[in-house]
DNA sequence: AGGGTCTATGTAACCGCTTACGGTGAAACG
DNA sequence: CGTTTCACCGTAAGCGGTTACATAGACCCT
């Protein structure tokens, strides 16, 4: 690998001159700039990121605080991949790097221990990374505020962080569920029940919310038992519908606080021998594949998901080079109406 | 943050020295080691990657190369999560990070354009990255190739590779297939078509050519007419089937490439009055969320998904300790049985 | 002609760590 | 007791860039 100094030998010039020709290109003559760079173009020459980074002291990449072997194992987001596109492409944009950190197997380290967020402050300070991306991973909304306080610039997803130089992104998950409730009860609905996601997630209780806020907006009376706690996954939703079910009086439309757990629902219901929409209307939230293809087709909040690496990436960016961090940002969650309330089937 | 030589002036002792107490501690007293060890605790010392990798020459990191933006604009990986969570924690148990970089927006480079391999390659240099992985986006073999011939380590994901440093992981496509295939002959099927990804993809390649066996296997005449071409989305799964059915003599059986198709071609079934499993039998590869959810069960070729990213850790991690590369790594692929073929049902 | 400005470049220190090499003292040896 | 051996550690030279500061002309002005 062609370095600097030998361009700089070949040129007749200081590696100073070729330093600049990079960085400042404008500060140098023309002439030898051009002739700077074509000696690099022949050389091939790659300046070195690790000497550049000790020196200036700052990398381009940043770091994502992803724990794929969290508490719960097998713990997958609804939408990773959208979110990395929008993710990395926004990165990429500002040249820029997403670095996925490991945190483990290292006896250089200090006082570290595995997928804590110690660990991946250690790393973010020993490769002085730029600032971290959070992904949300169930509800350890306490790890993400050691990160937060931990004062490297770091934008979380999905869960509001307060700290020197942190903010968050997240959909407008209050509106959005208020949307789809108001939905169910402009379809003449007044048995509406809700299956939550883990009682103290962020975006599960802002969803709670808005189905609350919904209710209320009709007049109607929220009914204690119509209200079931999941864990987002199908699962829970197919346990949670049946609870529902087993009621004196069962809701005749739900609201599930995740695609999956909707699924779950439905899964649910025709096991017990309900047909959807016509028995039970049911809106899902996330608007994740799945939804479509799921017969019927469910009704479901979407979220932007690129939107989310989007607006991450713009925050990051907005805290390296412009300092103060900016307030949260609020994505647009909308209401997508197919089969499986009834909404075209009563038309 | 503190530096080696803070600690190694409070301790009384060279920068060799706390260089060595991380990386050769066996060399140093044990008494003297203990008292670095202690100051650098208390100092909260934190390693210089750049500097360290500046002076070892090389860094901790695996480029991964996923181009988001590809000619197809919105392709998706059909698991991509379950690989990266393998090829994650594979790479962090030997304290690898995985590094997803930007080729793009970046004046300071030489000779690159966005998006192809030379932009990759240059950073891989820049970065002293440990290796490469390739995830396959569609059918550039080409650009596969051109990585491959680099000289950089690097192993690709489905799709076959060769260079003086390149490997590859992938299923076993053509048994999968067979097994799938053999399976709905087994049902008594004899009219059995197949909806194909893109002809030149390999693992599309070898799934037809594991149709092909399979029904050599059982004695049966390959009907032309009942290849057809896809491009592993759902829509071209849809247009494949309203051509088989379009047929004089119509398959009573399909296997599809990717479970997409398979479902695209469970709609189009569907629309065209026909139920599966009754008077068509579906088959699909991949194993993919939507393949348990859809009506009815979609049976499928599963793949090792976090297998493909733990292969690809353990490939790459062999030729950067090892030197020269191993042999491809072939996944098994195993057929799961559900409700889209009608084999519970016959029973 | 002397002084002030500007532009273009060189000099050299520095970033923080690794490591080849050499030195020191104590133990072991003949 | 002189010499070898060995464990331990310091010295210093990089690694490949960046950048503050100095310098040297060229140009302009009075």
């Amino acid at each position: 690998m062609a370095t600097g100094r030998e361009i700089a030998q070949l040129c007749g010039v200081s590696v100073a001159t070729v330093s600049r020709v990079f960085n400042q290109p404008e500060t140098v003559n023309e002439e030898t700039r051009e002739r700077v760079l074509r000696v690099a173009k022949e050389l091939d020459y790659r300046p070195n990121e690790s000497a550049r980074a000790l020196s200036t002291k700052q990398s381009t990449m940043i770091g994502l605080v992803w724990d794929t072997d969290h508490r719960r194992p097998g713990w997958r987001h609804p939408y990773l991949q959208d979110l990395l596109i929008g993710l990395k492409s926004a990165l990429s944009a500002h040249g820029y790097h997403l670095l996925m950190l490991a945190t483990s197997g290292d006896a250089r380290e200090v006082g570290a221990s595995l997928a804590d967020p110690v660990g991946y402050v250690n790393m973010t300070r020993r490769h002085h990374l730029g600032g971290l991306v959070l992904i949300d991973s169930g509800s350890d909304a306490e790890a993400f505020e050691a990160f937060a306080q931990s004062g490297v610039p770091c934008v979380a997803l999905d869960v509001a962080v307060d700290g020197p130089r942190a903010t968050y992104v997240t959909s407008d998950n209050s509106g959005g569920a208020r949307a789809a409730v108001a939905h169910l009860v402009g379809l003449g609905h007044t048995r509406i029940a809700t299956i939550t996601g883990p009682p103290g997630n962020q975006p599960s209780d802002a969803r709670l919310s808005g189905y609350h806020t919904a209710l209320r907006d009709a007049g109607a009376e929220p009914h204690a038992g119509y209200v079931v706690a999941g864990d987002f996954y199908r699962a829970s939703g197919t346990a949670a519908m049946q609870r529902l079910l087993a009621l004196d009086e069962p809701p005749t439309a739900v609201f599930a606080s995740s695609d999956e757990m909707a699924v779950g629902a439905l899964l649910a219901a025709r096991a017990a021998g309900l047909r959807v929409p016509r028995d039970l209307a049911l809106v899902g939230f996330d608007d994740i594949e799945i939804a479509s293809v799921v017969d019927p087709a469910l009704t479901t909040v979407a979220q932007d998901k690129p939107g989310f690496g989007v607006a991450a990436a713009k925050a990051i960016m907005a805290m390296i080079t412009g300092g103060g961090p900016e307030g949260p940002v609020v994505l647009p969650a909308q209401l997508v109406v197919r089969d499986s309330c009834g909404a075209r089937w009563r038309r």
